[in-house]
DNA sequence: GCCAACGTTGGC
DNA sequence: GCCAACGTTGGC
């Protein structure tokens, strides 16, 4: 048994946002259509219960919601080919204050998250302090 | 809409 | 196994 982790899932509200994932509730959604190994091999490396921020990439460029992983890596389920796995999340619930993308670059608590040093990873660990951080900015308390 | 950064593909 | 060409992402 093993500490729980933090990640942050990147979505473009287009294609899958905060709403479409609330609206799926306690049954959740996997998160599919990820192609890139990175991506992946964060997923395979979560466990039931790891919590992640929900991050509305382009337009909004916000962390808009608090998830939590409800099934370990299995195969996606949009291809056979059997490289590609990912995770199925529920949402927990929605930052109270959306915290930008803007907020996080300007506190030197978030200079290190991976959102800043590459906007291109689409999952993504997240430490605990700036886990802490970035709840904070959000209002959200668990 | 542009383009920098990055990942992937495929020819050699 | 290298690397040029290409495609995609996402911030601006």
């Amino acid at each position: 048994m093993s500490n729980l982790a933090y990640w942050l899932f990147k979505s473009e509200p287009s294609t899958w946002s905060w709403e479409d994932q609330l609206a799926k509730g306690n049954q959740g959604e996997e998160w599919d259509g990820v192609r890139n190994y990175q991506a992946r091999n964060f997923m395979r490396e979560m466990q039931i219960g790891d919590r992640g921020f929900f991050y509305h990439s382009q337009k909004d460029k916000e962390i808009v919601g608090i998830v939590e992983v409800i099934a370990e890596a299995h195969q996606d389920s949009t291809t056979d080919d059997e490289r590609w796995e990912c995770v199925d999340i529920k949402a927990i619930a929605s930052v109270p204050e959306p915290v930008s993308l803007e907020m996080i670059k300007t506190d030197p608590r978030l200079s290190d998250m991976v959102l800043v040093k590459n906007s291109r990873l689409s999952v993504q660990p997240v430490t605990k302090a700036e886990w802490d951080a970035v709840c904070d900015m959000g209002g959200y308390k668990e």
